[in-house]
DNA sequence: CTTCTTTATGAAAATGAGTCTCATTTCTGA
DNA sequence: TCAGAAATGAGACTCATTTTCATAAAGAAG
């Protein structure tokens, strides 16, 4: 609501789905379909349920089958939510990204992003005798309203 | 094996626990002692094998209890080690700490710290609206073995 | 456009980590 | 020593995620 869907963002999944060998199927596209709506992470569930009701309907395993696909592409960053879920938002293709401050009392999400903390990830990941392909950044702790 | 087991970490942590207003039990007590035997991570699961063949045996249930309360206390770090199962370890009374670099591949976990790392997100933590407490850095790639 | 082969899909069952319940035992302060 | 509070463990239960498997849709070949 507060965020149009990123129909570029669609495009270039799909593009991305093509030239990785997949095949078209409505799942898969209905789920990318369905992320290009949300502006910030979702979870598999909520996607399932959102999807479920469709003609035809999207079945569970197809929304999480896809889910693994975009993530193993880099067209989606996982993330664990709260404990035991995981949540999924879209990666714009112009590598810009941002990690998540989560509060440990309602769950609110407040992304956020900041260029020493990059610089900082980027020069470690160099020095490291690791190849380091991804990183994820989690800030926990009270949102502005549960603080108080 | 490699590791010896941390008594004053084990110490500390029970002292804090105390302190915390908990009375002693059995236990949680097994609990702290086999995460003093361990300097990586461990998963529930495993401490909880590790501890149901003991006389007395100790249950599930109190193995979660005990790394719950171990983590509100910051005397644990927990992270996710794979999808979906979390994994437990020791953190040491002078406020070092660490974060991982985890292998796709193998899962094998490379600890790490940084300095400017633990600066940017001190620096970014404090203007923002929000009252951060932790923060979780997990690096993901491939390790030395898995690379080439 | 029909056939063939492969991939995609969905319903339901299975898995597995983590949580809850509750009867029982153990602590601790009075 | 006693009563009340806290801790414990066995097992049932929840719920996210994965697997299975029979069927449907896609793309290639003819």
């Amino acid at each position: 609501m507060a965020t149009k869907t990123d129909k570029a963002w669609a495009e270039h999944a799909l593009a991305a789905l093509a030239e990785a060998g997949f095949k078209r199927g409505g799942a898969r596209t209905a789920v990318v379909e369905a992320l290009a709506g949300h502006s910030c992470a979702v979870t598999a569930l909520d996607l399932d349920e959102e999807l479920r009701r469709r003609r035809p309907a999207v079945g569970r395993a197809s929304v999480y089958r896809a889910l693994e696909q975009l993530e193993q592409l880099g067209l989606v960053q996982r993330l664990e939510v709260t404990r035991g879920t995981a949540g999924y938002e879209r990666v714009e293709p112009d590598g810009e990204h941002h990690h998540h401050a989560i509060c440990r009392d309602c769950g609110r999400m407040v992304p956020f992003e900041d260029s020493s903390l990059e610089r900082a990830i980027a020069e470690l990941s160099a020095e490291m005798s690791f190849e380091v392909t991804d990183h994820d950044v989690v800030l926990r702790g009270l949102c502005e309203r549960c603080a108080n």
